[in-house]
DNA sequence: ATTTTTTTGGAAACCGATTTCAAAAAATCT
DNA sequence: AGATTTTTTGAAATCGGTTTCCAAAAAAAT
């Protein structure tokens, strides 16, 4: 009795002297089924520790109540908080939830799509890599019978529901807080173009510069420049010109820290003299001294939107949305810190 | 042309006119299939868009090609750390991953693991809720034929392999480093003590003091107050003592955080009259000032050990290690930052 | 008492890949 | 050439729920 097999419909069936059909039908509380027989039925089945099995299930029915996620990386906080909300609506449906990272590749993007495709999943929310350009792997998900929802770093081009903050907004609204703590000549460091959050963060901040009529130097405006390390490089450079920035606004906590560690070895005051702006509102952001002015992106409720978009909009309707209202805007909220609080 | 139905190995089949039972041996690379032909099948599977379904393999196969993962909460750093692992390795063994949260919960740790046994995959790696006493839900993976792995948090008297952090002699020798720098009124503030983690942080430290010879007030040692704000309590609380603490180790960075902010606010210099050490390494640990000592518990490397002991030491092995080497142990790092270092 | 409707239940096909078993074809050996 | 071995190839069963279609039984209506 070691190899015991798994228990089925088909022992339960027998047990209780009925069809396994029925038994199917009973444990799905189906109408036809008397509410008495369902009881009968499923007590049995505890009793004899039967489990469902998907795969069957799946197969026949052709589609998993399973969900796909890909991500750049699950160990980031922002894409950790979007797949905890995820999971929770997930689970309030009773849906599984399969994670992929593509480790930024667009090689492992597409294998990850691959696989969920191969599963078989209900829809695959995805975040693309910052390699991906093409969507050729994106559009074969849909040629699939598969839904497709994007969110945060989204291809413009691909007609799908897409979930994004209001990047361009929320960066036009920092500038304008630095502005009115008296800020002039603001730098701006920025991410890697290509991907739009990073883009529209830059151009928020450039409509805000022309909104204020300042006039900003050229070389304050530094693209690309993600990591700590490049940015206090950048703001190496900056702060020892002649006419120095004022203030720094970045695309994430990691630059800002860096552009502060540069101000305090040089005997910066910040923020008296110089403010600072991050973006993401890591853990570190409330911490740190000064404590870093940041924008929070509400990760969780990113997640929790996407996967909802799902479950309300997609499923059990014919989707008829028109395009143009296939987007879903979550605000950010800026949180002022003593980074970027000049005055009392 | 809408509803197109999906590609299965029978239409391969049909369009080179062979089996469906030869298209699948030449997918998998059968040896009994040659390779001209396997690149044939393969290059009409392409052409059609076929995709593999998943779904009727795991059913004809009886076990999926997939590890199933049980964490309290996806977005803590540990956690997502270990997550990060454990995909790396799925991956490059081909595996899939789905990830369940139990939020803390032990109904809701007994319902992902319900769901991974309806999914019917190979293995489920878990780390157990902090409500989780009783183990009839992990029994009950076993019967299903599904391994089972635990690590961080683990349930003893179960018997499966166990992946831990040496957290006794980690703590041990953290309050060995204390003492070196001249520390000696150490104060302890704990987790839960059900949690087997916390329970050895706990016992390295009382047998460091113990072998320190020195004499702690029994006040000093406070369990289960694992928030920042439970720990600035009583740190509050001890450092307006007669004779309070001249150094605190905490099992969190949260809680060394509460500790550290308490002192700043009661003018107590760290570390010179008061050192601090945390627990986790978060990512604040080094930015904060002063940089705070902390123990790195390898979180990805946990994640990568516990999926290699499926793949290495259970597949295609009939596992007959004795119960008593199913463990194994990542060494913690000690990193020793300014919040501990008295001396220079 | 007969017909119609409703309720209750089961037989069998189905989803798509895998695998066993055996037959057909090719190659090798008398 | 015929017999034997080896290599290719395919038919059919299988995994376990779901669902369609149909039949029998019970209840209601005529």
């Amino acid at each position: 009795m070691s190899k015991s097999k798994r228990v089925t419909i088909y022992d339960i069936a027998d047990e209780l002297g009925m069809s396994a059909s029925y038994v199917s039908r009973a444990l799905n509380n189906h109408p036809l089924v008397r509410q008495e027989i369902r009881n009968r039925v499923k007590k049995k089945a505890l009793q004899l520790n039967y489990k469902y099995n998907s795969h069957a299930a799946n197969l026949r029915q052709g589609s998993s109540k399973t969900i796909g996620v890909v991500v750049p990386h699950i160990d980031q906080s922002f894409f950790s908080g979007v797949i905890a909300g995820i999971e929770e609506i997930c689970f309030q449906h009773n849906y599984g939830l399969v994670i992929c990272q593509s480790h930024e590749s667009f090689k492992q993007e597409c294998l990850a799509v691959e696989t969920l495709i191969h599963q078989n999943v209900a829809c695959i929310l995805i975040s693309v890599s910052a390699e991906t350009q093409s969507y050729a792997h994106l559009e074969s998900i849909k040629q699939h019978n598969i839904d497709l929802i994007q969110f945060d770093r989204c291809i413009d081009k691909l007609d799908s529901y897409k979930v994004l903050n209001d990047n361009k907004e929320t960066s036009f609204n920092v500038v304008n807080a630095l502005v009115e703590e008296g800020y002039k000549r603001i730098a701006f460091l920025g991410g890697p173009e290509h991907l739009n959050a990073f883009k529209d963060r830059k151009e928020g901040y450039l409509k805000a510069i022309k909104h204020a009529g300042l006039s900003i130097p050229y070389n304050f405006i530094v693209d690309n420049v993600l990591s700590k390390d490049k940015a206090a490089q950048i703001a190496t450079e900056l702060l020892s010109l002649k006419d120095p920035p004022d203030a720094f606004l970045t695309v994430s906590d990691h630059q800002s820290l860096g552009v502060l560690e540069i101000a305090n070895s040089l005997g910066i005051q910040v923020p008296q003299q110089l403010g600072i702006f991050g973006f993401a509102n890591e853990a570190f952001a409330e911490i740190i001294q000064p404590s870093l002015s940041s924008v929070d992106q509400k990760s969780k409720e990113i997640g929790e939107r996407t996967a909802n978009l799902y479950f309300k909009n997609i499923l059990n309707r014919k989707d008829n949305t028109p395009a143009s209202s296939r987007k879903e805007i979550i605000k950010c909220e800026i949180i002022i810190r003593k980074s970027s609080r000049k005055v009392k």
